[in-house]
DNA sequence: AAAAAAATCTTGGCATGCCATAATCTTGGA
DNA sequence: TCCAAGATTATGGCATGCCAAGATTTTTTT
């Protein structure tokens, strides 16, 4: 007489994800509408699937109203999420694959990710708590820290800093853009000056070190935590290996595959 | 005016390597009932299957007589077996899994391994060409060396000695056995006694380090090359680290999951 | 050999998962 | 009250599997 289990497919991991994410961008219920958009698929399917999650106690839907994440269902999503952040960590840390690669590697490997392949890639990690974007890592009870107080790059004033904590993970050219130009989570940064009217920003890295122009599409994807110092627990760590590894072949651009996530990019 | 390429699906990689291995055992077409035992599935599906595997040329097919690869097919198969045990050799050695279970892992993820994450995972082992069952691991050209000059442990007769090479990587519960013991390929063997009626062999291992009782199930499952020396390129090489890690935990058997591939194991 | 029996293979109908398109319904603001 | 945006419901397609019926090949029996 049992319910119907379906399965855990990677089709309703990607659901759990994405409305996780959503859902913690705004206090509220997901609109189908959302989700198709970001899971790059029509309404119509989107709400059939929903309500099959429905049915399976990973949702709680009311119809025309949107969905919310029930724990069942944030428990999906935390695996997942946790399998996503660790297998970037390792790709970048034990296998020099390079930092804007692994998004889209770790988007396939998280579905098949066994609990013990996930626990023995923790172990070797050291059990970390931040991927190579600065994004934390739910730990393996699935608890996620308190979303720390960032603000965009794009929203400091002139002469403001703090510490460059995480940047989407999800499009590669902004990745490499950084890469490239020796920038990685754990920064020092300060807004030397403001252009009006939507305009670049001339930011100092690294206490100075460096100077560089930042566009507004790339400095609103960047997350910066306020303060002097190295605020909590975040900076020091993940960055010096994410550094290391800039491999600098000159700034020129290659529009190449850029991942979906459009508006406002995927920031957990 | 393409011709359908469809995709290369888990399901296709599947039978491919299904078909090679079976191909490779007895030089002749392979039947759909034998696949079907193989994969376990229904021969109806295979049937179903081989039709499109043709259409699509990896297979030449001739109704109710069997199928063989054609070149494109053999590439399909090559290439899943080299991530495979690249795979299985990765586990093992970077994230020390016991030798035992890499085989179920790899199975999975062999099918979602990137061009560029097989050759980074190349890389940091050095481009090596042995799992650690001792399968030989086929060239990133896709070349595989001819089969060695091997038998079962089960020919040898007593006083016959050579070194063992290489076991099925499909059955867990011997794996355990041999790792719980101490048994690793790149150790010399030799035939101390031969009980009659399929009973135990008598067999000492490491150069009469060790004696061990081996039935005729694992007998059979252990290849041997023959001669004193190390024999070819074999032995020496991933044997050390694979011995490193016999973590023997007493020789009791538990009875778990015992993967298909009953007969003759899968030696490819 | 020829016929009968057994083994093997193929076909056709059906199910499930997941997505698409198109038509239809709800909702909430003008 | 009406309409447009948004959501839902058919309906259909593709991949992959199952089962059961029919076709073919092989083996056995006579």
């Amino acid at each position: 007489m049992a319910v119907q289990e379906h399965q855990r497919s990677p089709a309703v991991e990607d659901y759990c994800k994405a409305i996780f994410t959503l859902e913690s961008r705004v206090e509220a219920p997901v609109s189908t509408n959302a989700l198709a958009e970001r899971l790059q698929i029509t309404p119509g399917s989107v709400s059939a699937m929903l309500k099959r999650l429905d049915g399976e106690g990973l949702i709680a839907r009311v119809p025309y109203r949107g969905v919310r994440l029930t724990p069942a269902g944030r428990r999906v999503a935390l695996e997942v999420i946790r399998h996503h952040r660790l297998l970037e960590l390792f790709l970048a840390e034990t296998l020099h694959m390079p930092w804007d690669r692994v998004h889209a590697e770790a988007e396939v490997l998280e579905h098949v990710l066994s609990d013990e392949l996930e626990s023995l890639i923790a172990a070797k990690l050291g059990d970390p708590t931040r991927d190579p974007h600065g994004d934390p890592i739910p730990s393996a009870e699935l608890e996620l820290p308190e979303a720390e107080d960032t603000r965009s790059l794009d929203r400091l004033r002139e002469g403001e800093g703090g510490v460059f904590v995480r940047v989407s993970d999800a499009d590669p050219e902004m990745l490499r853009y950084l890469s490239n130009h020796g920038v990685a989570p754990g920064d020092r940064v300060e807004v030397i000056e403001r252009q009006p009217f939507g305009g670049p920003l001339l930011v100092s890295f690294a206490g100075g070190e460096r100077e560089q122009a930042i566009g507004g599409q790339l400095a609103r994807a960047m997350r910066i935590a306020p303060g002097q110092a190295p605020a909590g627990e975040s900076s020091a760590e993940s960055s010096p290996e994410v550094r290391a590894r800039s491999e600098r072949r000159g700034p020129r651009d290659r529009s190449s595959d850029a991942t979906a996530g459009e508006q406002e990019p995927a920031q957990v």
